[in-house]
DNA sequence: CTGAAAGCGCTAACAC
DNA sequence: GTGTTAGCGCTTTCAG
């Protein structure tokens, strides 16, 4: 029925099939308003289109606009649910508003190719970073990239576009549920010490202590990271001690502990209770299933590439949105405390 | 120092900085070895191409030669660490050659829109696909994309490029490894049945079975899909029998199918042992740690991307690569049978 | 060995 | 209302 058919057709042939200047065709097809265009005209564009199948080449617009539709984003990690989350939810903004999603893994250190390689090379119009390095490190990266950009989960000394859980927040009720439970020893899983998301969540630990009248013990928290392994160091360290609860700043590490308390012989919850910031898949699967705090990861993905696009688009968003931590979920590796 | 330094220097700035014409720029910059340039042209080119930071513009090449140099990769689900494997294996390799990755998760019954999306939008120089949806559909979108694609975990009859884990292999290790601790009754969580991956695994654990003169049970077999929630009723569905062990399809099934054993108050592995195929980080969460037989997920995506990268280049590769299974990783979840 | 010229497919003034 | 023109930045014959 049609031509040899592999060849896509051009802005040209519809034109041509149309019998008008490629210059018209591209304003109805663009759907340009600030031209009127006789409705005949337009009807017989839009139907050679549709015979030819025309589909606008992305390549020679985004040469001719200089706009790729196409958002960068880099990541630490890929197998942490949080990174997943937050990358499926960026994907389905950028998607809802015409963009494509450039994926970057990036381990720790190589920021700076990564970075340049994305703006450079790929030409995004746009970056979304979550990063685990050195605020001066990223720092110059990014302003060399010279693109707009985004932080996941972290703001950078000196305004700049960024979208955050407000972590201080879920630290507070998380740990305000363990004192509601009776425990006052109650140790905190810290991230990684110094490091903006830490503080937040000892912040809001402290908030909570402070509030119930606890002195603070420095001897109760334990730096574990964001990872298993550290999860589980920090809490062979709390084993010799007398605490009764541990609050984690993530999932992942709360996992990592729950092991060592098992190797130990401890009970969940009857010897220790454990809580843990951001909810996902994994707390069902631990044993006893994990009572959390949510945390909004996907809705971070999503409003962070909609503050990116607002960018591009030359509004002027916030510039730090703030997203409010999720519901307290309890589950069973949390109980009173029992003397 | 330098100028303005706001605009990016183009292919033009240095052919002028070095009194040459842009043709003789660009061969020497792109190395091109078919024609031979003065050392001296040469030396000047590249000082100058140094002098202002030039880089490429990746998109007005693309729009001369018709290749972006960016590979499309289309999930169903963003959240399966068995994906994420893969991706972060497709990005290295993609990014070792000189490729970027676009990602686009998809919803089950979205494959035509993103197929289309990633290979007309978008113009990927190819793609790679991982997908749950039946054959017929999909086969149908790829080819209408109409450009060179490799399948992730999945052949489609009539012989097109695909990288698939020898997962009966997998499962045959799996089962023969409860056998070995004088397991009888052998249930199998299976993944969807009639698909691909669930056929192989199930024909893995008979292979296993007759081998071992253990007559085949269709009672043992419940479909669990490759999610938790699925795990998790087959499981149920099993616990009035008879079965002492479990081989579940993947990881995650595995995950729901422990929670239910723990909710039945069933011991594991004294009142029954379970194994899994794909080996990650969760295993080692659960608890009891589940004990697997890894598959090359990441590996997977690697030697996807450098296939897809092959046939770009007009390389002939082979049509399917099999990678082999991988260890039997030996946790707490399988003990031998007890009476 | 190097330059001139054409053009990938599209958009955006500027004419008429 | 619609057509003409001039590129975006690069690659690639084809001359010389």
């Amino acid at each position: 029925m049609s031509k040899s058919s592999k060849q896509r057709a051009t802005l040209n042939d519809v034109a041509r099939l149309a019998g008008v200047d490629v210059s018209t065709a591209s304003r109805v097809l663009r759907g340009d308003t600030a031209q009127r265009v006789g409705k005949e005209t337009k009807d017989r564009i839009h139907k050679s289109a549709k015979e030819l199948e025309y589909l606008p080449n992305s390549v020679a617009r985004a040469l001719r606009t200089s706009k790729t539709y196409t958002l960068g984003i880099v990541v630490p990690q890929l197998d942490n649910p949080v990174f997943s989350a937050v990358i499926r939810g960026a994907e389905r903004a950028a998607v809802a508003k015409g963009y494509s999603l450039l994926i970057s893994h990036r381990e720790p250190g190589e920021t700076a190719t990564t970075i340049a390689n994305l703006s450079k090379r790929s030409r995004v119009d746009g970056l979304l970073v979550a990063s685990l390095d050195e605020d001066e490190v990223l720092r110059t990266d990014l302003e060399a990239a010279n693109v707009p950009y985004v932080l996941l989960n972290r703001q950078l000394p000196g305004a700049y576009y960024a979208v955050v859980l407000k972590s201080r927040e879920a630290a507070k009720r998380a740990t305000d549920y363990l004192i509601s439970l009776g425990h006052r020893r109650i140790a905190h899983l810290s991230g990684r010490l110094g490091g903006f998301n830490a503080n937040e969540r000892l912040k809001g630990y402290c908030d909570a202590l402070r509030e119930a009248g606890i002195d603070y013990d420095s001897s109760l928290v334990e730096e574990a990271g964001y990872t298993f392994e550290g999860g589980k160091s920090a809490m062979l360290d709390l084993l010799g001690g007398d605490a009764t609860a541990v609050m984690a700043a993530t999932m992942v590490s709360a996992a990592g502990a729950m092991v060592a308390l098992h190797e130990a012989g401890r009970q969940i919850p009857e010897d220790m209770s454990i809580i843990a910031l951001h909810d996902g898949a994994i707390a069902e699967m631990l044993y006893p299933a994990l009572s959390t705090v949510g945390m909004p990861t996907e809705e971070m993905g999503s409003v962070a590439a909609a503050i990116l696009i607002q960018l591009l688009a030359g509004e002027q968003p916030e510039a730090v949105a703030a997203l409010p931590a999720g519901p307290l979920i309890v589950r069973a590796s949390t109980g009173p405390m029992t003397i």
